[in-house]
DNA sequence: AATGTGTCAGTGGACGGACCAATTCATGCC
DNA sequence: GGCATGAATTGGTCCGTCCACTGACACATT
């Protein structure tokens, strides 16, 4: 149990049409492909990869989705934009030394969400907001952390601010948020302190005055960064880049 | 050629995987499925659903890369996150009707970068702006409408805020907002406008002034979206939510 | 009885081939 | 030259097969 495993783990697994993905973005930079121009046929890609018909499309579908290539049936596949090609939020994210890019991305648009929502919430957001503070509070009360509340009141606010492009992205985040959002609560006294923030943040919305709600927001946020970026410390060993 | 193609257009034409994405995110709710449980087996989804193994596959390897589900060898599928399951960045920017939102997500990413810029730029940075502000004045000065070179500035801006994530996400809205970029810079005199506006956010910048490079942005912006909004006119026919 | 080991059913991973459907393009007719 | 036509190209989908990994259960060992 004390012996060093590390010679031992697992060797990298990775899936056939992840590695595809990134393949094909090797290819759009070496052959420096441009936008609006054609693939080779699927069967003519496979077979220079290597690999079946069926993981490569795999792979297609993954940047169809993402936006990178535009699939036509009959006519081909082209790139519809190289930027990025084969980065995938959720890879991003996953990979550690992220943490102080994950609170910043954070802070900025929960920031900017706050401020909307002063703008734009109605009765049913206040409500929404109101039943989430209630939620923690009774949590808390129980002796519990109020995660649960804690995440319903931030995406009540993210609701309240009307864009669901914004709600989206941040959406993509909040697995990582959640984890930091755990830590923080589990610090000594933070779940008080949350709650009263949350009640800050909530009387800014309710009153209609988005700097305040910002300010709020802000406030709450750092608060919880601080104590996520003190006990995360870089792994030498992850500095991948 | 003057006949109304309408009603013959080719029928609801989309990919299956597509389709399947959607239809699992229905399961999702339908079934109440927990964050954490497992689907069925891949086989008997694709018998349920009707469709081939390899059809469900393309839809299960996008779920992955979005994040919504975890896929182990052996063990199972596994939903990972319910919020917003099934539904694609790249598919919300391009519905009609999604102009304002595109816009005030554009502004608060790329405002937040800016400030951001304004601390964390190097030399490379800034020798980065300089170079895209020289190819939009020489765009401009030839009669150009100086896109390439607005988005090479903006790019540059976007990579001094040192955030890979916000670049990523800020990439993914790349598209929606080259056209607004195209739209604005066709009105007589904004290219000139827009280039002096650059100079001013360089400007900011490159002094360390993060709160006046906000601001820069934002005017800047602010410019772009109205000559955008009062071109934009919601098509009734297109507003379906 | 506790523990280690082997086995096996279940499940995802990948492949190859076959056929269908949309597009493209050269061919040849007018 | 313009246009219809059909073959070639290329993506869309399905099927069956086999491999690799996981987990649980039965069995053997101690």
């Amino acid at each position: 149990m004390t012996v060093d495993t590390s010679p031992l783990r697992p060797l990298g697994r990775t899936r056939l049409y992840e590695d595809l993905v990134e393949r094909l973005g090797e290819f759009v930079i070496r052959t420096n492909l441009e936008v609006g121009a054609r693939f080779p046929p699927e069967r003519e890609l496979a077979t220079r990869l290597g690999v079946s018909r069926a993981s490569l499309r795999q792979a297609l579908a993954v940047l169809e989705a993402q936006g990178f290539i535009e699939v036509r049936h009959g006519g081909g596949v082209f790139l519809r934009r190289s930027r990025g090609f084969g980065g995938v939020l959720h890879k991003l994210v996953e990979r550690r030394g992220r943490l102080p890019e994950v609170l910043e991305a954070r802070e900025l648009l929960e920031v900017g969400l706050a401020e909307l929502a002063a703008t734009r919430r109605d009765e049913t957001d206040i409500a929404e907001m109101r039943r989430a503070l209630a939620g923690m509070e009774a949590e808390v009360a129980g002796a519990g952390l109020g995660v649960s509340g804690d995440a319903s009141f931030h995406h009540a606010v993210h609701r309240a601010g009307k864009n669901s492009l914004l709600e989206h992205v941040i959406d993509g985040l909040a697995e990582a948020i959640h984890e930091t959002r755990i830590e923080s609560l589990s610090e000594p006294d933070r779940p008080r302190a949350s709650l009263a923030a949350h009640r800050c943040i909530l009387d800014a919305i309710e009153s209609s005055d988005p700097p305040r709600a910002a300010a709020a927001m802000r406030a709450h946020l750092r608060q919880v960064s601080d104590v996520a970026l003190l006990r995360w410390e870089p792994s030498p060993a992850a500095d991948d880049d």
